[in-house]
DNA sequence: TATGAATGAGAGTTCATTCAT
DNA sequence: AATGAATGAACTCTCATTCAT
């Protein structure tokens, strides 16, 4: 299932060129999606993206490491852009509590939208790759995720939405939680995503409760 | 930091054999430990073992295969006899409550005693690799520990002790936070893990009470 | 002894690309004649083609499997392209009598003209090599021309051109008997082709003859 | 079909010696006849022979050579054995004609007792193999064998039993014939031998006869 | 914008053999 | 009469990358 990635010629590059990239990209996490992260090889690429030789990935891309970081951006922003679209009207700033259940239900909603997307983060952020420069990359932005949802949880706390504990590791239990259903549904593409989702933000609504 | 591996021979096994065997897993273990499965090759296991050539590994093992499979059972044995030795006297098979809190702490536990034995089934579990046969192994062995933890819930439920929630999911959540908590130990070696330990206890207590 | 391999640019590949492959082509040929098949490795056709590593053989063909399948093509076309010139005129397709003798002329003449080509025939052959996909191809091809003698001694005696006996078993007969001089020629290259061609023709014309 | 190889002890071996010896070499000649000679190893053998290790090979035989030297050996002593049992009372030395005939019978009789032996020929024939010593052997024992026929049809033609052909030409087709077929028992077992031979005798019958 | 041709490094695996005891 | 332990050499194949044009 190819990803349609989108490919606005960024600065100094053509419309071919940034037509070619985007293809190229797209292939790369279908086969990651697909194989993993470890048997995704410029071969393997090739083949998914019909082209006709390897030597065309290294044409347009410095790197392995460049491409991946395309990649994640490309991935990034895809996520992003879904994440934002949903948002629309849909959060009170306010609303602390709703705040967490909806980060669940719209971390889970993206899980069933792009599923080989979310393959590529966890797959990319398991394989640390520290030859390839791009290593560093996914532990930062997850980080920030996973930081922005500790500021909230904190902030929530400051407000009285929230009870005792410590923000950061909830934030990396919710975290891990959503990464879990993403593994399940790797092994189970029929996996009943909506059931899942409500249960995790019940979950977290209770544990994260001020009153005791 | 090479994990102590016993090597008690097993049938058929003279005690140089066996003791090579456990030189060359515990070498392995501490290079995925090091490295991730993915970097590890015989090559640097040999480097790490001090031995004279790769050969000799492909001597011991019938395979890479059978090399992995050695070292995952290893690394279960391993967990197993603490968990073992952990649990003596300690628990109170009818206190629900209690077994939950101490499955968590206990596991956290065994990452912070065998930091690179916990890497190895992380690596192992992510790394799935179907050109070598093993690939299979680990997840299985997974799900059974998810499956038993799921049971103890369902039993809990059954008694009373515990709230309304899927006990599935819950496990899933549980095993996700204890994994999550090895990453964060991965990144940073000086994590205060008791407090991560009873953060996380107090945390899936807190959403498994049994009143509202 | 290098074949000189045709290599008109198939569809697809560069004159280059082509070249390269007719010249790997011939030396992997050239090294069959003279070691045999089981002594032939991307070490040894390198040395003979005068490559600079073996990893340019692994570029041009997918496999080891896919050089012998080239290599198995490239000799039958040699073959073929013998027999058709060498047939031009020469045959009146009602005299099978005829026909026998000049089956019999044309592939000592063959031995003659390319011998090691004869060689790769026996040896790929002989060596049934499951391992590489390619085993199969050698019987087939062999088998096909075996039959079609078989079908053309059937007719001879429908005709009345030849006496009683079984076609396929003398077909049998008459192909080993060429092999055998192949055979004979690789242990002593000073052979006397000529005759060996005469007197096999006068052994089985005898043997095939009408009347009794 | 494991082939039951007798063990005299030879002068020097004691008992035991010897049965291991002829376990082997009985392993070593259904490897071969299973397997080809190519990929007839040490580890195949031991496989075979259901040995702890390679290394008792190489205990009882010096080389691969030596190894094979003996199976060589053993198959000449049973074909002869074979021969020598048909041969008691059957034959009339006199009788060219009919020696031709009661050759070629023996040949497919002793095929069809021990195909894998033949099989052995066949492969140690073809896999000509330089640098384990051995390779000479095989030629110079057929040699013999093709040389013996080659002088009784001499000796017959002298005497006007036979007409007139190259009598090495003649005794070099019909070996090529007996291997042919048993090129073709290894590829369909349910041949019908009886009439191969048979059909064979007449062939070589007419084609040796006297008058024209 | 693309590609043809080549490459060095490294992977795991198999091989027959040898040094001990 | 046997075995445990080890070894050097060779094998095919895959990898990302580079030098040309």
């Amino acid at each position: 299932m190819q990803v349609n990635v989108d490919h606005q010629p960024e600065f100094g590059l053509s419309v071919t060129e940034a037509a070619r990239r985007a293809q190229i990209i797209g292939a790369t996490i279908a086969t990651i999606g697909e194989l993993g992260y470890a048997k995704t090889s410029f071969a393997r690429i090739k083949e998914k993206a019909g082209l006709s030789s390897t030597r065309i990935i290294s044409y347009h891309f410095t790197n392995k490491a460049g491409l991946m970081q395309a990649v994640l951006s490309t991935v990034s922003d895809i996520k992003e852009r879904f994440l934002t679209e949903r948002a629309a009207g849909h959060t009170d700033p306010a609303d602390r509590r709703g705040m967490l259940r909806e980060y669940i239900a719209a971390e889970v909603a993206f899980l069933g939208a792009y599923p080989e997307c979310v393959r590529v983060f966890l797959e990319m952020g398991a394989a640390g790759d520290d030859k390839d420069g791009w290593a560093m990359a996914k532990p930062v932005v997850e980080q920030l995720r996973v930081g922005q949802l500790t500021r909230q949880l904190t902030q929530g706390q400051r407000e009285g939405a929230f009870g005792e504990f410590s923000p950061a590791i909830m934030a990396m239990a919710i975290r891990q939680a959503v990464d879990g259903v993403a593994a399940q549904l790797a092994a189970n593409p029929e996996l009943d995503l909506e059931r899942y989702g409500t249960e995790l933000a019940d979950l977290f609504e209770r544990t994260t409760r001020a009153s005791a």
